[in-house]
Parts: structure tokens; C-alpha cells; sequence
DNA sequence: CTGAAAGCGCTTACAG
DNA sequence: CTGAAAGCGCTTACAG
């Protein structure tokens, strides 16, 4: 039915194995031959059989996206753009990518377990950090290679993890909200777990002090007491929008009353006005990275484990004005 | 190294033949030798190779899904929602699933191509319908499975689709309106093309008419022409935000002048008040229903091409208010 | 009801 | 620089 090595072999007059190098580059094979086998794959519109190449290499050529067990995934729409920039990393280096996602540990578990048994995948990048779940547990226990996107609280020298610098963020937050003339600022949040709220508010908090500035914690839940401060550091976009009705609401109108800067640069920052001041956090590129690191481990599983940070960028909008 | 059907068949006293029959379950083993073979399998903890399996029977066990060649895919929660509730319905029936996604249609093309020929997938789920595509016309023209969600605009008794039934929809939008006594309304939307926006539009339509009540259509690119219209049907929460922002800026107050019902039930339904009385899609359902359809056409490639129809719900919240 | 054998389409030491 | 051969771990007609 379908062209195999042996037939590219028959018409280029050499042996399939031959082929297979020709096919792989190697360098002990003479450009001459390379050409004419390159030459009877086009003519024959060859395609290797994935399946048989696995087999016999051991290889899959494909890498596994392990997606956090929430609910409201969807409602984030960096896991979406993750994907899309991971694919296409993948797809450069000719890997295809699989996912596995579940809504409690025990079935995500059961996936990721499936697919490296199966071998199905060479190895995975997990879209989520903080604490150690089980799922990291087996992979590390496993020594199977794999990346992390974001930060993990536990044993972070043992695994390669990409993620932007939360802790600069925050301080660059506050940074920029001084330079406008702000001398009172709180930090917004929802909640107080995970490291990107830690590593913001951390940021947040040491350089308001050593600007020797004026500064809060708020949390969302109780009604924000707000008395003098012009200026908002929001925990992310969407709950910048929701902080943002919420002063409307008491009269209180942004940015003339109030400054507001948040984080994430995603769709809900110029979904309606204003639109926000937010730290854009290249998806794109954390995509891109954690495929180039994971190719790496996978290559060569004694490679060392590394952090690697992806710049940010301030993306000014409507949210935040200079005192006056 | 890893465990085969050798090592199962040795510990089993039986042939590794009888071993993989036994996997699948073949009529003609003894329950007997069945359990012994279970029992030796769990003792090893065995796992297919699934890539011999795959070069043995010459299916890969794996499902592609296709995303829109669009730039905003993350903006909209539907895809990731969808992608979930796809690989749960894969997962429970032991297959994979892989993604392909790319800017532009060639990119797209070219990763499906890769794909089907490496014969890394058996088939595909479309997240994209309307107007034909050259992958689409790969995928018919290649007799390749695949299941499209969303409706086709040509050729759509040729493949299987799953969709809501968005003409029904648009209707039920206007009658539920009528039945809160509005009597001028409105068809909100940003664009007129694709189906979805022509089906809800048509179902909203004929059904003013037949009730006797006034409708027109506005576009978002103009300022809306409001005069006494008292409710407006939006093409989807996005817009509807977008809308109600605009409206109130006229001071125009969402429920109480003017009732504004829209479509999905996204995050944005809920994010900021008035939430949105929405029509929830089920994209759960769609999801599963996709898998389950594009199995049955793996199966059986003979298998009769059909529509499949995904009930809607209607979500009431705070934009709809009866007329006093 | 079960076994022995061939084959799926590649890769890769081993020779030369 | 290239060929011949064995092997990767399954499946599945063919026998019995």
C-alpha cells in the first residue's frame, strides 16, 4: 500500500539501510547517494511510518502537555496560547504533541502514566508549579525528563523550570507607579497561595520599602479599605476588571482617582475601558523554551536541571495615570 | 528492559499469541487462560509497546485535533473547553489525542499532513466549520475520518458534524424575550459572516416575524441606532460586554432601559455585572459526541455521515428583565 | 481453544 | 562509504 524505505531503496538502487541513514543525515554517507535517495522519496512522496520508527528506535518523537487538574482552565487564556506555541516549537523539530488533563490528580495521573508506559511520549512539559502533587512525584521518581512552567516550591534544583521573574515583576510594578508620583499603594488579591502571588507581592513589598514608600496588602474577599491609596498593584487581569467595577461602583473612577496595573497582558486587559496597565509575559517565548529545554533533557537525560527566566514587558494602556 | 508480551506469556505458560488475544479480549480464549494472563500481567506490571502495536495492526491508537488557523484562539474559552472535554472522552476509551494548530492554513495543512502520513493519528476532530478550507478538502479528498464541529457550508452531507442547532437558538432568544413583553428588538453583532452568526440571526428573524414584532440588525462598527428598541440579542458574550460598556457610557443602564441576552456562557457571562442571561452551549457534550462519532467512523469508514445535534440551555442572570 | 510462524517498516551494530 | 542481517514488540492468518 503505502511507499516504504524499501521501495525508496529499489528506485534510489542502494539498500534500505542505506535509506535510513541517507534519511537521518548521517555523515558516513556520501552526498551522492544522499541525493538520489532524497530524489526517489520525492518521487515516490514518501513518509516514514511513525509506528516502525518508534518501534526500532525506541523513540516516539512526540512530547506529552500536562495541564493543571482545575476547572476553569478555560477561563485562562494562557494555557490555550501555551499550547498553541508549544505545538508550534514542536512541530519545527518535527514532534508531535499529545495532552493529558484531568480534573482531579488521580486521573491526570493515570494519563501521564498511560503515555509513558505506552510510550507514547518521551517526556512532558506540566503547565503548573507550586507545591508537589503526585503527578510530579512520578515523574521525578521515574526520572522521566520533563519541564516545568512556573516555579516550584519543593526540590526546584532537581528539575529544569521556565518561567518569567515574578518577584522583579512586582517590584517593577511598584516601580512604575512611583515614577508616576504614587506614594500610597496596595497590593490586590484573591488569595494568599501559590508562588506567583508570593513572588509578585514579594517584589511588591521590598521595593515599596526601600523607596520608602506606602504600602498594603488587600484581599478581594473584604470590601477594600482603601483610605488614600492612588495607586492598585492587581494580582491579575481578570480580577483587575473585577476590582475596577468594583470602585466604579463606589464612585471611585480609574485611573483618575486611582491607578491600577496588573499582570498577564491578556485578553480581558482591553476587553472594555479602561483598558489596563498589565505586565505582558510572553506566552510565546515560555512556549518556545520549554520545548527547546525539554528536547535537550530528552536528548541527553544527564543534562543539568536550570531555571530559565523569559523577560517581561509593561504594556501602558488606560489603567494608570501620574498623580497630579 | 521493559516488560513484553514475551514476559507475560512466559510467567502465563502460554504463547505470546494467546497473550495478545487474551488482551483484546478474544471470543475464542478460555476465561480461564483469560485470567491467568490478567494475572501475569498485573504480577509484571505489564504495558503495550503501543508502538508495536501500531506497526502490528496498523492503527495508531491516537486522534488529531485540528484548531482554527485564527491568532485569537485563546481569547475564547470554547477551545480550551473543548480540548478537555475531547481527551476526557479519548481517555476513557484508551486513545490519545494530538493537536495541530498553526497561523496560517498551509501550517495547518502541513502539520495534518505529517501527521495522517506518519500514520501518528487514525483520524480528526475540526474545531473550525463555515466555508470549505484546503484541509478540509485534504481530509475529503484523502477519505481520512474526521468529524467536523461546527456546520458546514458546503458539502455537509459528505462528512459528520456536531453542532447546537443555532437557528433554534436565535429563535428561542426572541421568543424568550417576547415573553417578557419586549415588542422592538434588536440583532446585535460585529460581523456577517460564518454560520453561527447567519443561523442564530435567521432563527431570530423568522421568529419576530412571526410573532408580529419589530427586529432589525446593528453592527457593533456603527454607533448603535437604538431608537425604542428595548432588548438585544448579541452574537456572543465578548460583543455583549463590549455592548452593554458602550451603553452604559450613554447612560443607557442594562437590565433596566434596555435587556441584553447573548450566547455561549463563557467566563465573560459572569465576570462583571449585570452577568449575562446567556444560552449555554454544552461544549462538553460537543466534545464528547465528536470523539465518540469519530470512533465509529474509524471503526467503519463506511459508516453513514450525519448531523449530530447538541441540546442548549438557557442561562438566566441579570441583563434580561421583563418590560414594565 | 491454542501454538508456531511470518510480517508490520524501520534502525543499527557488524562486516567489508 | 555501503550492504546483509537481526531485532524492536506486537498481531493475525493458518494449522491443528
Amino acid at each position: 500500500m503505502a511507499v516504504t524505505i524499501k521501495d525508496v531503496a529499489r528506485r534510489a538502487g542502494v539498500n534500505p539501510s542505506t535509506v535510513s541513514r541517507a534519511i537521518h543525515n548521517h555523515s558516513a554517507i556520501s552526498e551522492k547517494t544522499k541525493e538520489r535517495v532524497r530524489k526517489a522519496m520525492a518521487d515516490l512522496d514518501y513518509s516514514r511510518n511513525s509506528a516502525a520508527q518508534m518501534l526500532a528506535s525506541g523513540k516516539s518523537g512526540a512530547i506529552g502537555v500536562i495541564f493543571p487538574p482545575i476547572e476553569n482552565k478555560s477561563e485562562q487564556p494562557f494555557f490555550m496560547k501555551i499550547l498553541t506555541a508549544i505545538n508550534e516549537e514542536a512541530h519545527q523539530n518535527k514532534i508531535t504533541v499529545s495532552i493529558a488533563s484531568g480534573h482531579t490528580i488521580e486521573e491526570l495521573l493515570s494519563q501521564v502514566r498511560v503515555m509513558y508506559q505506552e510510550k507514547r511520549v518521551d517526556g512532558f512539559i506540566v503547565l503548573y508549579a507550586g507545591e508537589a502533587d503526585d503527578v510530579r512525584d512520578y515523574l521525578l521518581a521515574g526520572e522521566i525528563p520533563f519541564v516545568i512552567v512556573g516555579t516550584p516550591i519543593e526540590r526546584a534544583n532537581e528539575m529544569t523550570a521556565v518561567d518569567n521573574d515574578n518577584k522583579l515583576m512586582g517590584a517593577e510594578a511598584a516601580q512604575y507607579l512611583a515614577g508616576l508620583g504614587h506614594k500610597k499603594l496596595a497590593f490586590v488579591t484573591n488569595t494568599d497561595k501559590g508562588e506567583v502571588f508570593h513572588e509578585r507581592y514579594r517584589g511588591f513589598e521590598e521595593k515599596i520599602k526601600s523607596l520608602g514608600l506606602n504600602g498594603q496588602l488587600l484581599y478581594t474577599s473584604e470590601s477594600l479599605a482603601l483610605d488614600n491609596v492612588t495607586a492598585l498593584v492587581v494580582l491579575d487581569d481578570i480580577l483587575a476588571i473585577k476590582v475596577i467595577q468594583g470602585l466604579t461602583e463606589r464612585g471611585i473612577t480609574v485611573p483618575d482617582d486611582i491607578s491600577v496595573i496588573s499582570f498577564n497582558n491578556s485578553v480581558f486587559a482591553s476587553l472594555i475601558h479602561p483598558y489596563l496597565t498589565t505586565f505582558d509575559i510572553n506566552i510565546t517565548q515560555l512556549g518556545h523554551s520549554s520545548v527547546q529545554k525539554l528536547l535537550h533533557l530528552i536528548a541527553d537525560p544527564d543534562d543539568f536541571r536550570e531555571k530559565v527566566t523569559v523577560p517581561f514587558e509593561l504594556k501602558v494602556r488606560e489603567s494608570t495615570k501620574a498623580v497630579n
